[in-house]
DNA sequence: CTGTATTTTCATTATTTCCTGAAAATACAG
DNA sequence: CTGTATTTTCAGGAAATAATGAAAATACAG
């Protein structure tokens, strides 16, 4: 029976740096799939396991990539709030750190996402839904055109048009609902929300 | 005070197609970030929209694109298993008709984001943590390197690398279950999470 | 089978997205 | 202030992605 607490080869540099990279790789393959560009998740990946604050060379020369990329990409992590600028006495460098809380990255990728996208999307819907009736008509009658030419449209037409309008419009509230929960809650809301799941379900 | 049952006018051919190509442009914006490009999210939404069962050649003539293009994205819909071929005897034609209910639309896309996203990573995420010790060493105590230019890494930096690992492995993990129990459950699971979600919290 | 309608494939072209590098702007020590 | 270190911006180029169109493959009626 092997022992329990058996002591671990010590990781060499090496390792732990291929470990790193790997990871940056890992998940600067995923940047695209989650609304932001390769690069920007690998220098999100390489602050958050490194966990020591960086400064921009430091970041332009782990990454290889061109100091123009390095700037805008730590910035729009900035801007996004998933590190934060820190800077030293007696040098004139700004070094970022990334947020420690792997939870409270998600929450504001989900945050971001929501802004960008559900909402935008949402209020297409409402606009479009607003083009074709609040309801359908009660009957087929056919009072009367505006114009010689608008010819009517089907009203089954119209009917099947707007209850798939609304089924849409429905599950992108559901959707923005629980993302808005996954946000506030401060920040506890993803693991609540997995618990909660785990029990009933 | 306004009538609650109001006449509406009728809607016009041409106004249900306007509403018919916005919601297309409006759900095609979507597209690249929900994972698929815009022209298949516009072919899904037109299928979506107009209900009925269209052709190759109505698709390319309402979107304006190929037929290469066309067929393509086509088939990739039938592949994520968001619309369905249809035969009509006595017609060489092949027609499409989208799924009809959008929380089942929903599970698809996040059944296939699944896995060709979660899963990938959280393999990755293994991987790379069994890189570095199942767990801390006890002590500092260097015992022996393997090569004499093998020069071990902090044990506090180690520590620091798999927490921050331990902890993402976690939230992909949790990210995983939810995903997998929104797929399961007959259907019902986002609805379900959403009725759970809004009482409790 | 044969001939035609229909679909699929894929090399080429177009478009979008991303990255670079150097110039301009900014911040700061002395 | 002045000079230097550092950051930001952005035009141009590179890479990745998507779309086209015509040829090849397939399916089917007769």
């Amino acid at each position: 029976m092997p022992r329990l607490t058996r002591s671990n080869p010590p990781v060499t540099e090496a390792q732990l740096t291929a470990a790193q990279e790997q990871f940056v790789q890992a998940w600067g393959q995923m940047g695209p799939s989650w609304g932001v560009s390769r690069t920007m998740a690998e220098v999100h990946a390489l602050l958050y396991i490194t966990a020591a604050p960086l400064n921009t060379d430091d970041v332009m020369d782990k990454l290889r990539i061109s100091r123009g990329n390095a700037s805008m990409s730590l910035r729009a992590l900035v801007e996004w709030g998933l590190i934060a600028r820190i800077h030293h006495r007696g040098d004139r460098k700004e070094y970022f750190q990334a947020d420690a809380d792997a939870w409270s990255m998600a929450r504001v990728v989900i945050r971001e996402r929501l802004r960008r996208e559900i909402l935008p999307l949402l209020a297409s819907l409402y606009d479009i839904r607003d083009q074709t009736g609040e309801h359908a008509p009660p009957t087929d009658a056919v009072t009367r055109t505006a114009k010689p030419d608008a010819i009517p449209a089907p009203i089954d037409a119209v009917k099947l048009h707007n209850d798939r309008l609304d089924a849409m419009v429905s599950l992108m509230q559901t959707v923005d609902r629980l993302g808005e929960r996954f946000v506030g809650s401060e920040g506890k809301g993803l693991k609540l929300a997995a618990t909660l799941l785990s029990k009933v379900m």
